[in-house]
DNA sequence: CTCCTATATGAACAATTACTCATATACTCA
DNA sequence: TGAGTATATGAGTAATTGTTCATATAGGAG
């Protein structure tokens, strides 16, 4: 069977291959991707890693990143509207924490493999 | 022992929670971003989720996603770059895999998560 | 109330990114 | 050789992103 209509590309279209794959709902890939996005970032990165083994303040991270409070409290609020870190006020301190567990998978995931996989084939 | 030289922010740096946590080498962030950032495209998951189940050429994906040769090259090669992908050719069809064991679980992880955790806290 | 401090936020800007378009490359077949 | 095809790639571009700077907000101490 020939198929039909591709103005995409080539001729060649493998019609069976092309079928044999369930493809992912559109707002599932979109999901996965805000959440690798999250990750996506050395600063956010850093900023999770902490906050996943402590409780800390905006200038407490700012001091241990040794970046500016404003750069720091702008990653907060991009983690903060996903929902991947929570927060306490105590005075006019601010107290972040990271307990979102897939979030923390994923990094661990990843963490573990650039550890252990070092010296094999990559 | 109240602590010195934080032009970074405020006076109330907590230093014995700043001690406590261990920092990431560098290197290792930027490396762990690099996987998180391949990661962070919709169009990098579908080409590499499509990839990870079926050895695929570039026209079939560029079928399968709605996408130009053009653009489904131009991301195949920023994968190949990291070598995620590989790819063989058979005249002039050039066919890719993704056997990258370290993006498919990470990958695989996210969407357990996604699918799995629907319709509870959130 | 006023001043001080910790944090949040808007605007601006440079860097990066994902794509399009045109063209180059590399292979096949005659 | 030369035409045809699948893929690769460089330049250009619009959109996004991570930061800085200046300022706003909100609580604490007096």
């Amino acid at each position: 069977m020939i198929d039909v209509n591709q103005e995409t590309c080539c001729n060649v279209v493998h019609q069976e291959a092309i079928e044999s794959v369930e493809q992912l709902e559109l707002s599932v890939v979109e999901q996965l991707s805000e959440s690798f996005k999250a990750l996506a970032d050395p600063t956010r990165i850093r900023i999770l890693y902490n906050l996943s083994r402590r409780e800390l303040c905006v200038c407490d991270l700012a001091e241990i990143l040794g970046m500016t409070q404003s750069a720091v409290s702008h990653q907060l609020r991009y983690l903060k509207a996903l929902r991947i870190v929570k927060f306490r006020r105590e005075g006019n301190t601010m107290y972040y924490t990271c307990d979102d567990a897939h979030i923390i998978g994923l990094l661990q995931m990843a963490l573990d493999h650039v550890t252990h996989a070092q010296g094999r084939d990559e």
